[in-house]
DNA sequence: TACTATAAGCTAATGATATTAGTTTAGTCA
DNA sequence: TGACTAAACTAATATCATTAGCTTATAGTA
C-alpha cells in the first residue's frame, strides 16, 4: 500500500464533516478512522487524542470563522461592516452548525497545537483587532467598544445556536427576525 | 439492604450535579451509579438509556429556567419585567452552566417522556405565553412580538453561554456588559 | 545506487463505558 | 400469608479510546 502523505489534512477535514453530520459530541475514532482507510491506532500518529483533536478542530473552526468574517468586512466600515460581517457569522453557523460549540470556547485556555507549524497569534485578539476596525466610525470609548462588542457577538452567536436547535419553535421568517434584530441593534447603539 | 423509592429523583439531582461540574457531555453511567450507590446496570430501571437520561435533564433544564423566570417576572410587566426576567436567565445559566447547551435545544422535537407522570405542557409553549403578557405594554404586532422575543433570547442566551466559555476573553467585568447591553436593547426597541 | 531514518501504517491487548438478559429480593397490597 | 412489582444484582457483550510494539514505504544522504 502506498503511504499518503495528507493525512493530516484529510483527517481534519473529513472530522469536520462528521461534526457537522452528527453534532460535537459524536466525533469518534473509529468511524473517522474508518472514513480514512486506515485502522483506529494509526490517527495517534496525526493527533494525541480525541480530545487534542478537538482542539485542533476549535483551532480550525476560529482560523475559518475569523477568516470569514475578516472578508466579509474588508473594504467596509461602520453600520455596513457591522452588517455585512454578522451575515457572515450566520453563515457560517449554518454551513458549520457541528462547530458552534468550538466557536464559543476561546482558544487562549487551550494548550497550544504546536503540532506541526503554527505561528500561533490569539485567534481572539485578532478578532478583536478586526472589530475595533469596524467600529472605528462609531467614535466609542474604549469600555464601550467592548460592551458593544460583546453585544454583536452575544445577539449574533446566540441567534445562530437557538436557529439550529430548533430552539426557536416558531414557524415564523428567521430571516426576517435577523434583519429585524440587527436593525434595532443599530438604532440602540446610535443613540 | 433497604430499597429506596427516591432513586429516581436523586439520580436526576446528582445527574445536574455532574452535568454542571464536568461539562454536558462527561455524562457518564458508571459514575452517576457510584454515586448513587448502586451498580451501573441499575440505572435502567430509572431510565432507558444515557440518551433517555439527556432528554430528562433536557426537560428538567426547560422546566426549572421556565419557573426562574416566571418567578422574575412575576407581578412585573413592561421594561422592568424583561430586565428581572433577562437577569433571571443569566443567574440560571451562572448556576448551570452545564446545563446551558440543554436549554438551547426545543423540547419539540424530544421524544415525549411519558416516563412516570408528565401532563407534558410544551415548554417552549409557556416560555412564549409568559413573554407574550410580559411585552403587551410595547403595544407591538404578532410579528415583531416573535422578532423582539428572538432578539432578547438570542441576545440573553449568547451572552450567557459566551461568558461561561470565557469566549468574551477581556478583562472587562461583564456585569456592566450585560447592563450596557440591555440598556441599548430598550433603547433599540422603544423606537 | 545502496543505506538509513522517519513517518505512516499495522496487530494485539487493555480498560472504560453502555447495554441486555436473566436472577434475586424487599416491600406492598389483596 | 402469598403474590406481585419495583429495584437491585451478576454475568456477558459490544463499542471505543488508548498503548505497546512491530513493519515497511519513502525521502534524503553517503
Amino acid at each position: 500500500m502506498p503511504r499518503r502523505t495528507d493525512t493530516k489534512e484529510r483527517m481534519l477535514v473529513i472530522a469536520v464533516k462528521m461534526v457537522n453530520e452528527e453534532g460535537w459530541d459524536s466525533l469518534n475514532l473509529h468511524r473517522l478512522a474508518k472514513k480514512l482507510g486506515i485502522k483506529t491506532p494509526s490517527l495517534y500518529n496525526h493527533c494525541k487524542s480525541l480530545e487534542q483533536l478537538r482542539h485542533q478542530l476549535i483551532y480550525k473552526a476560529h482560523d475559518e470563522l475569523l477568516e470569514a468574517l475578516r472578508i466579509a468586512a474588508d473594504g467596509k466600515a461602520g453600520k455596513e461592516a457591522i452588517i455585512s460581517w454578522a451575515h457572515a457569522y450566520r453563515k457560517y453557523g449554518k454551513n458549520n452548525p457541528g462547530l458552534l460549540p468550538a466557536i464559543a470556547i476561546s482558544t487562549d485556555n487551550l494548550p497550544p497545537l504546536n503540532w506541526d507549524d503554527l505561528p500561533e497569534k490569539s485567534a481572539n485578539e485578532l478578532f478583536l483587532n478586526e472589530a475595533m476596525r469596524i467600529l472605528k466610525p462609531f467614535k466609542l470609548d474604549e469600555n464601550e467598544m467592548v460592551h458593544i462588542l460583546r453585544m454583536l457577538r452575544s445577539m449574533v452567536h446566540g441567534f445562530v445556536v437557538l436557529e439550529q436547535s430548533a430552539g426557536f419553535g416558531l414557524p415564523q421568517d428567521s430571516n426576517e427576525s435577523f434583519t429585524w434584530m440587527m436593525d434595532r441593534f443599530f438604532e440602540g447603539i446610535a443613540q
